[in-house]
DNA sequence: ATCACTGTATTACTTCATTGATACAGTGAG
DNA sequence: CTCACTGTATCAATGAAGTAATACAGTGAT
């Protein structure tokens, strides 16, 4: 793996923004147990502190639990990553919709702009 | 004015965006004179430099001209405008599109959200 | 008891970016 | 010429943020 970082963003928010789009893609199943946090610094190739930030950040987001002397594990609450996983497109697609307003973008504007970005990406 | 920064972006790119979007909203006219930077520096409440500085961006942006010893000018190009509104719109699409996608969800959901929020927003 | 494994806390380094102070330079009106 | 106005360049102070080094602490298997 070891994903390449992009220079002018904190690697530490950059690798919990990894890991929150993998869960809420489903490549982690609830209750599944993450590597320890020095594997997943080797993995990374990033110190055990960059990853113990990016882990905390999911933590209070409750979507992982710690079991204090065994390991970090995916939240069991299936409900909980459902909740967020509405959330978060529905706060993306408001701030994308107020951004374009207050350029003056009209409704019909944005959603045709959408649409064909949807059916490039459809077609690839 | 005064505009009320946020604490945790820099106060030259809020200024630059700020700009822009009135640009490209249509508040400002192609050929327009800007006020002097040291002008804005107070309607901003901030210093000369990071009037220049959030200037210099939407400069090499080809926004603005300058006359060295008269003043900066929005560009009277009124092509290169109309172009950049509509850069500026398709960029902002990609970008969510491209995000969203990565977290999984389908064309189908991603429209369906945009056009809750505008429903949301032309109530209002 | 010891070892190997978990996560946690503290501290310091160091780098970097933003902002501010100040001086430079050109133009045109009086 | 001088003043008042433009934009520009340079340099320093500050402050914040990210990362790394290191030590602490708990558990369970052997």
């Amino acid at each position: 793996m070891a994903l390449s970082f992009q220079p002018d963003k904190p690697i530490y928010l950059q690798i919990a923004a990894h890991m929150k789009r993998e869960i809420i893609a489903g490549s982690y199943q609830p209750g599944d147990r993450l590597p320890s946090i020095r594997d997943m610094a080797m993995i990374y190739e990033v110190t055990p502190n960059t990853i113990q930030r990016a882990l905390q950040l999911l933590e209070q987001e409750g979507i992982l639990r710690t079991e204090r002397t065994n390991g970090k594990f995916i939240t069991a609450d299936d409900a909980l990553l459902r909740r967020l996983r509405g959330d978060v497109l529905r706060e993306r697609a408001a701030a994308m919709t107020r951004e374009l307003l207050a350029y003056g973008f009209s409704s019909e504007e944005i959603l045709s702009a959408l649409s064909d970005e949807l059916k490039g990406a459809d077609s690839q």
